[in-house]
DNA sequence: CTGAAAACGTTGTATATACAATTATTGCAA
DNA sequence: TTGCAATAATTGTATATACAACGTTTTCAG
């Protein structure tokens, strides 16, 4: 739906302020879905990407540093976000040993299979998301808002 | 900068979950500009636009309702944020005489005049994100953002 | 009329976010 | 070797967000 209409504002001031606030209301929609997706499943879109980011490390754990670097939002809290995932037994916490600053996270198999049972959804949602752009539209989309990150 | 190097994930399952990915990160992205270019300015960015809704009914009054329909992020709640710009005198609010269960908010002096103040800033920044773009790609990345959420 | 439903806003609560301040550990220059 | 800077994480706090529950006021069917 048109952005004008989505907001009831008539017209904007330029083709970037309308750029601006379709990729923030964009970007806020899309979170919303995904979040709306993982409800059931009692975790937040920040905690499934972490996840995400754990199984990305193939069993080697990575610390929180590291992974906060590859959240989506690197302002929300890493050590409290982990927090949350260990007492619902997705992920281990242990002090590293060589270097005694950090803390090494690893996803558990509990973790896992959560995972394995929402990757279908996702991929599901994503589909259904980008279901009237074509994979090279998709792939275009993803290259500007690249470029707009410089 | 690519989404892959941004997130440190060497590749992604499909390009549709790249521009979901893309999508999130990059709304989260403006948001935190714009956020911080009024950070000095002592609103957020979700306050500001509610004073740019206003300031777009040209001094008709708009009630609590048709705020939140006008809001990049509907979620967040409307009598709160119009409370805290009402404390800071840059809005007013007043009951509706005719129908008792709406409250009428306007922009106040005070609030144009920071509107006024900020208008050239927000335009910068615009034009300083889509540095990148001409006036079509932005016009096309908007319209491709209408299409994916339908 | 009258009572149920709808419209509009407010309040409560749990959680998340932004950001600064603090602690602990390590590396390294003088 | 010492002590300062850098690294890594934790904690504190104020504010924001999501969502549900509630309270008024209005509307409208019967």
């Amino acid at each position: 739906m048109k952005l004008e209409h989505e907001l009831k504002m008539p017209n904007f001031r330029s083709p970037y302020q309308r750029a601006s606030l379709n990729l923030m209301f964009t970007g806020e929609w899309m979170m919303a879905r995904v979040d709306s997706l993982l409800k059931p499943y009692d975790i937040s879109s920040q905690q499934y990407n972490v996840l995400r980011i754990l199984r990305g490390q193939q069993g080697k754990p990575i610390n929180l540093f590291a992974i906060q670097e590859r959240m989506l939002n690197r302002m929300s809290n890493a050590t409290r976000l982990v927090e949350k995932l260990r007492l619902k037994g997705l992920v281990t916490r242990e002090l590293c040993e060589q270097n005694r600053r950090k803390v090494e996270i690893a996803i558990t198999d509990k973790g896992m299979e959560l995972l394995d049972k929402l990757d279908p959804l996702m991929k599901q949602l994503e589909e259904d998301t980008f279901k009237s752009l074509s994979a090279e539209e998709a792939q275009h989309l993803s290259d500007t808002l690249d470029r707009v990150r410089e």
